[in-house]
DNA sequence: CTCAATCCTGACGTGATAACTCGGAATTCA
DNA sequence: TGAATTCCGAGTTATCACGTCAGGATTGAG
């Protein structure tokens, strides 16, 4: 009898749509967001944490394994254990989540963060499409390393109802000067 | 005997790597620069496209229905019939191309451009991680919409060898009103 | 008129993989 | 000791990206 086998579908998302993150980006950073509300007091078990965002928590176990290899989050074991952010939240930027969730941003072959990736594409030095694939990978970059775990642990800061379609939340400007 | 039946993989993409396009991006923006390039002169066919630029012309022929529904390209039937771009490469932003083959653009089902997905995450209205993907989607948005055909498809317009990491093409500006 | 070159349409196959599940070992606290 | 946790590795399975295939419709050339 395990919970109630509520037959949860595979995934929220449809398969409609282009360039999506997994649910490793989305449950992961939801995990996160959970770990920045309640971050200074102890310890959370991912129980508690899959239990309060109905999450599968076999699943988390996984995802957060990632996190932990990533220095994000710190773990304690044995009873009362759990997890506990590794940095304050506002020194957390999204785009390190993602990553270490998702593997390096890579829209195309061509354009990964990943060093490794390249020259594996062997149209490169001809090929201009790859314009293309670097600025959105550049922008997607650029977009995640704006914000921080702080901006989103907030309960609700902006938008009494919702204002403007893209609220674009502050902390849009530093970390312009990316390596 | 197909050709000589290459086995070719099943993409050049391994796995790895986050928001990826996928293979119907890729080539149909290939194909869109192809036919950019010969832009004046009538129609080209898909057969020498897809040889052209070595992808399996089955799977273009599909791709291209695509980009035909969405009014991008034209087609003549019959012998030395073809495709040719609905309109100059100077007009067609690289959004609508993507947009065409990919569908909406939407990091995740509750920043999804297509209104019909609004309302399928019932986490609206108390989930602030929603501002994160919209974030993203007007970064891929805006990324996309900022570059037109015609900027990939000059043989090698910048970057003698290559000059910056991201370089970062004209057209920047401009379309900064988008709706 | 016939033939070949095209586009067009729909159905089908299939390998990879995202999204989990499961069992159990190690660790810690009460 | 025992309950609560993290940790670890392997197994499962439905879905979908990425194609293939067969045949029909349309047109231009000879």
């Amino acid at each position: 009898m395990p919970r109630e086998a509520a037959r949860r579908p595979r995934s929220i998302f449809p398969g409609t749509g282009a360039v999506h993150f997994s649910t490793r980006g989305e449950y992961g950073t939801r995990l996160m967001v959970e770990l920045a509300r309640h971050h200074g007091t102890g310890p959370i078990s991912l129980a508690e944490m899959a239990d309060h965002e109905s999450l599968p928590r076999p699943y988390l176990e996984q995802l957060v394994v990632s996190l932990r290899e990533a220095g994000l989050v710190t773990s304690t074991r044995g009873a009362h254990g759990g997890y506990e952010l590794g940095r304050a939240p506002s020194d957390i930027r999204m785009g390190e989540v993602l990553r270490a969730l998702e593997g390096p941003i890579a829209p195309m072959v061509c354009a990964s963060e990943d060093p490794a990736h390249a020259g594996i594409c062997e149209r490169m030095g001809f090929c201009n499409v790859n314009d293309l694939w670097l600025t959105v990978r550049s922008a997607i970059s650029t977009a995640l390393d704006s914000l921080t775990l702080a901006d989103l642990a907030v309960p609700r800061a902006r938008h009494p109802y919702h204002s403007a379609p893209v609220p674009l939340t502050a902390t849009q400007h530093a970390q312009l000067t990316e390596s």
